[in-house]
DNA sequence: ATTATAAACGTAATTATAACGTTTATTTTA
DNA sequence: TAAAATAAACGTTATAATTACGTTTATAAT
């Protein structure tokens, strides 16, 4: 065979899974406990090698399905991690992607009964082998593409308050915001939608939720639109 | 071992390589014909198996400079293509990098000496494998990345005029811009140095040559500055 | 000296942003 | 049941950025 002389190496598929907590306004990293060797019981994240006569793409949607049960949510390739010395039991190549996803209740239960847990990126362990890499790899990705792209709304629920909005990027860029600017900015692109709904839980008044209009924003990428949310 | 029950790829990285023809005002892409069976003869981007105990970064920067006589380039890994069926020979998962170079003479010599062509990307010629898709990635992505990083300086000459700036960006998102305000936009931020030194090229009065000041854009970057050209 | 012309510069109207103060809707409590 | 408390929502004004134009300038060729 034509490639006979090139060495061939194991090729895996990792998921960075990210999730954000309303509440405490954190940033959070799905973890599991490695079950193989070497280096079985720390933590890492989700992974599995690709398998013969499978896409690297469905291998990693697999793997997602596999350890958290969910299916049907953003996942995106992000970077491939091949240093030579990245896995001192053999050369693999890991191809990593990631996951962005809604904390609701549904997928906290889910994702607890697949043995996972969830750590605060202010407060994460030790990871195995490059994960902590990659961990940063997508943490520094998603800053730079939270600025102009509407990956905020893959983090939050469906239906969400300008307040939690607010918080979110508060939150992930470290930074004070003024209320009033900021609502009058993300209100002029008419990309949300508000609902005649509010959220009671942490005010009398109630905030209004919101809905992302993902329609509209693909109508306005089509047209040139630049979106620019800070 | 204890991966042993996993299959193996070859892995291999290849290489988009990106001129932009400040005359022309056109995007190039750098192709070779490609040596090895099956389908020898096509034209292809320039690429070749990761050997063993190197890194993948490694392997793309030998690949580059093997096939072009270039180093110290711009060169980023930007996606990995790895669809089972993607080459007939063989499984193989391809890490798919870009170096975008500035066109000068230098350049171009060197490049002719390696055996390669340039096409204008309006004019590609049938690509091998899933090359195509690799150079139509690679488009996309310079697209959406060139509007908020200096992207575009890595594919000017190190010293270039404001209208060559200017039909840059024009060529690229194929739009007219009004060269008395992208004057001014572009001039207030500050990242160009002007140049005692004019291009008589194009015109008798003759246009003042810029650079582009990366220092200053990295001290930028580090208070939070967030770049819009276009 | 005159002409031609790309390059460079200027201005006024409009729009967006920043930095503030005020009002509203609701629950709790006095 | 009126008053207090407070997050949420709304409003205003000054400043800065953008847009859409017109005008001047430096040089080589005639």
């Amino acid at each position: 065979m034509t490639y006979n002389k090139n060495k061939k190496y194991w090729v895996a598929v990792d998921c960075l899974v990210l999730g954000y907590d309303v509440d405490s306004q954190s940033i959070n990293v799905l973890s599991f406990k490695r079950r193989v060797d070497p280096f079985a019981g720390q933590w890492s994240l989700i992974g599995g090698f690709v398998d013969e006569n499978e896409d690297v793409g469905h291998a990693a949607k697999r793997v997602l399905e596999k350890f958290t049960g969910l299916n049907d949510v953003f996942l995106e390739q992000i970077s491939t991690f091949g240093t030579a010395s990245r896995d001192p039991a053999g050369r693999v190549i890991s191809i990593l992607y990631w996951s962005l996803i809604k904390l609701d209740d549904i997928h906290k239960d889910i994702v607890k009964e697949h043995g996972a847990e969830w750590f605060s990126i202010k407060d994460l362990p030790t990871m195995v082998l490059d994960h902590s890499d990659m961990i940063n790899f997508g943490l520094d990705f998603l800053l730079s593409k939270a600025k102009n792209t509407p990956l905020g709304f893959e983090l939050l629920p469906n239906k969400f308050t300008l307040p939690q909005l607010l918080h979110f990027y508060e939150a992930i860029y470290g930074v004070d915001l003024d209320d009033r600017n900021f609502r009058k900015k993300i209100l002029s692109s008419e990309l949300l939608k508000r609902l005649d709904e509010k959220d009671m839980s942490t005010s009398r008044k109630g905030a209004f939720l919101y809905s992302f209009n993902q329609e509209k924003y693909n109508e306005l990428l089509s047209v040139g639109y630049h979106l620019e949310l800070f």
